[in-house]
DNA sequence: AAATTATATTGCTATATAGTGATATAATTA
DNA sequence: TAATTATATCACTATATAGCAATATAATTT
């Protein structure tokens, strides 16, 4: 994803040029660890990723099964198993013809959780700002 | 992302119609749910934008600063502050001319803290297997 | 008001990838 | 071996978006 062609000369010759040593903070990340982390996010954002992992949630599944589950074409499933194998979020087993996944990495549902929380408390936030213009309304 | 022309016709609709009731789930959750959790984990799925939240963590900044502490373009921080205000990562306060931007949503760095145990546990159980092949060495 | 500074927006290009159909590979059975 | 079934891979199209340059907007100062 993206392009950056020149921008970001190594963020450590980077720091030095544009932060002279004054504001220099140690929270200063490289960013291959934060490709790292960027890359694992973006297993997850895709909608039919996480409806792999959900229906994997209730225990292992072949493709076939997958394929029922989430509704979702086989190569295009299987291309997706792929992705979430590498990210270690799913392991794989083969059994006779069968390949069944299983979620590997429970970590994963930790992750949503927080990530509804913060949604359900956004969308309560804003549920509350809407209703402060009631007060608008003519009638009654 | 995507093109999905015919498939996912309504998940609603696909679950009664390849899944007679049977092996019906309670796991099943709409996309529509799903889609607000991808589209929350595709903002942090973005090295430039990480790095705009690691470079907030230590305290408000605003563009300037954040294009000084991450080397980004000026159009390119603007844009992504949009996005990660949007998503209610960031929050926006003018003052003056200068725009200040500030860590809205602390639930990110416990994200994070998820990722980064998983990622370390995931490099420690490669190294473990890579050293196991030090049998295979010749010398000594 | 004109000039200056800080931020936002627009139009563009290059790239990444989801989904698809066709085909390849692999395991099983007849 | 041939046929069948399950999965993986390939080639392709369509779409989304990161980054850039140029421009627009808005606040401040002269």
């Amino acid at each position: 994803m993206s392009s950056k062609p020149i921008e970001q000369p190594s963020s450590t010759t980077l720091a030095t040029i544009s932060t002279p040593a004054d504001d220099w903070e140690i929270t200063q990340i490289s960013p291959g660890a934060l490709s790292l982390m960027a890359e694992f996010f973006k297993v997850l954002s895709e909608v039919s990723r996480l409806q792999i992992a959900c229906c994997l949630k209730s225990g292992e599944k072949n493709v076939t099964e997958i394929m029922e589950a989430t509704g979702l074409g086989q190569a295009n499933v299987s291309k997706h198993m792929k992705i979430l194998t590498q990210a270690g979020i799913v392991s794989r087993e083969q059994v006779g013809v069968c390949v069944y996944y299983r979620i590997d990495n429970p970590i994963l549902f930790g992750l949503c959780d927080l990530v509804y929380d913060s949604l359900l408390q956004q969308s309560q936030q804003q549920d509350r700002q809407l209703r402060s213009l009631e007060l608008l309304r003519q009638s009654r």
